[in-house]
DNA sequence: TTGTTTTATGCAATCGTTTGCATAAAAAAT
DNA sequence: ATTTTTTATGCAAACGATTGCATAAAACAA
């Protein structure tokens, strides 16, 4: 074992050519006579000759690496989004190098002082929650290395991004819940610097508007983990009247309200419907199973990939910013009527 | 922008100097004179030098990659692992590649043709259910790369490996059921030809024994996907007497199981006890939520990295195989009694 | 002054590929 | 037989960094 790998030289030497014969040999270089061609040929696949990849990368400039940075690993939505980024580079021959920000700044920068210092090729990101400042994303750019936002962009820098139709996601679920009779309906959103919520959050208030009911700021929280519910909802629930249908940010925030409002002696959903938004496998386990905006991170992951390799490589040339919007769609189960 | 970074040979220019010596100045080398170093170093910092990442690799024949195959990302516990690999990696400066096999053997040797191609310096496996073969392995080794298993060990393969204690958690488990008065309890495990099942089983055996309560096979069954669930619950319900408690592979399971469990009319725990295994957050949005083994995942990928990397740096010199078992810990919830 | 040691620097090879250009050999045209 | 064209191959530089060895310049000793 730990037989070194073969090289170019190696072969050369063997078959008594020079490196540049062989290495034009193994790409089929029309210059090389058919016969020289199917010895190297032959003698690299009996030695199982791979060409060596560091050197292949110093020569060719070109990596083959995007580096990609979510908010978090441990985390339905993001998981599946990596899970579509790994399909659509591998796919391309791009291998991916993953950091999570664990939705802090300063990890945020660490990170993609890493993936620069590592020499990736693109960077995907979606930005955590805390982050205001956008000097670390420029420095990206500055640096030559394209750089594609998704789901989580930042509306500081101007460059390709790929999000979901938060809008209309959002516009639809709410209008759903209206026409199956709620009309004092809560939405539990995010931090307000996030367009992810603030896109949701009209949505919401359009579809109010639509029909012509009440927007009561008293209605509208931010309430996007386990311990915000615990603090904001039984606050929603002392009002008078009481609401009658959550509309939350994410599967985990309405797993955790549902559990409350069931313990405060609510019928779900009879007396209050939930819905959440990413459509992850906790609704489906949660009683009664969960209505939820099906987010289709597997495309979102997908999609980034693919513009930022087409960006990479030259295939996609237009100058300007080029937004992609994934399609969303209301997965309807037993929490709502 | 798209500045192209500047290298050695551009300071060693712009001041007159040799490459060899901006690099000695660069590492601090004692046969450069303090006056030239600081020459050197100030004009780095101040033009932001980098050394380029893919010339240092060749030179090195070091790539300070590691690679990883699990059978899914999308997966609380792996995504779990993930995380602490990540953690355990980038503490090391080292950056990880990440493929999953999707339970699927062929995939699983491609990602290994894969990962060889990028020139890892070692390699994180978790093996699919599907997988019977080895030589995808033997060649990671023959190639001279680190291997480690992780979890889902491959038991015809002699190499490094961490484990979680599977026998002692599911002891531990079964032995809570049965002192909180379970004593016709159902094991449902996964292929017999994972370690991680056959581990458990003997654990639960080893628990029945212990109190004297029989040994029946039919309370036994592979049935380690909500499908399964679907087919093989129902059947375990039909027995009379009827089972007592579900002891579940997994926490999906554990969660269908009692969803089927609650919609047969049975209550949890007061009829029926469940119990998981992993501890994932799907544990706590269940109701009842569920009681489960703990399985450390963040704590198994930092130690799986940690012996890998060590293993690559030659930190770790045992020639035999290292064997490393993460501990587990019951999480009692509603779920038992 | 000459010889020896010390100190600071540069040369050139190396890692494994790729590629522009030169060139030898063979084939074709004159 | 000579020139031109074609075909096949090799040379050498390049990518960006590191490092053994040689060496120029300065410092010291005799």
């Amino acid at each position: 074992m730990d037989k070194r790998r073969i090289t170019l030289k190696d072969i050369a030497k063997a078959l008594n050519l020079s490196p540049s014969t062989v290495s034009r040999a193994m790409k089929n270089h029309p210059a090389i006579s058919l016969e020289t061609r199917d010895l190297v040929q032959k003698y690299a696949e009996e030695h199982k000759y791979k060409p060596n990849p560091m050197a292949m990368r110093l020569r060719m400039n070109r990596n083959n690496v995007i580096g990609v940075i979510v908010p978090e690993i441990v985390h339905y939505f993001f998981s599946t989004v990596l899970a579509g980024i790994q399909e659509e580079a591998e796919r391309q021959n791009y291998n991916i190098l993953i950091c999570h920000s664990n939705e802090n700044y300063d990890r945020e920068v660490k990170s993609i002082e890493m993936l620069l210092d590592a020499g990736v090729d693109g960077i995907l990101v979606s930005q955590s929650k805390s982050t205001v400042k956008y000097d670390h994303f420029q420095e990206i750019i500055d640096n030559g290395i394209h750089l594609v936002f998704f789901d989580r962009i930042c509306t500081g820098i101007n460059t390709d991004k790929v999000v979901v139709d938060d809008y209309v996601g959002a516009f639809h679920a709410v209008n759903y819940l209206i026409e199956t009779g709620c009309n004092r309906i809560v939405f539990l959103g995010a931090n307000p610097h996030l367009p992810i919520s603030t896109n949701r959050k009209m949505g919401y208030e359009d579809a109010l508007r639509n029909h012509r009911l009440p927007l009561e700021n008293e209605f509208i929280a931010v309430c996007d983990t386990p311990d915000l519910v615990q603090e904001v909802v039984p606050r929603m629930l002392s009002r008078q009247p009481v609401p009658d249908a959550f509309f939350c940010i994410n599967d985990e925030v309405a797993a955790y309200c549902l559990q409350l409002i069931k313990s405060a002696g609510f019928r779900v959903p009879d007396d209050i419907s939930i819905c959440g938004f990413t459509n992850s496998y906790i609704t489906e386990v949660t009683s009664p199973t969960l209505t939820s905006v099906d987010q289709h991170g597997f495309e979102m992951g997908k999609e980034s990939a693919r513009l930022l390799i087409n960006r990479i490589s030259g295939l996609e040339t237009k100058s300007g910013v080029v937004s992609r919007v994934i399609k969303t769609d209301l997965v309807v189960r037993e929490s709502t009527r």
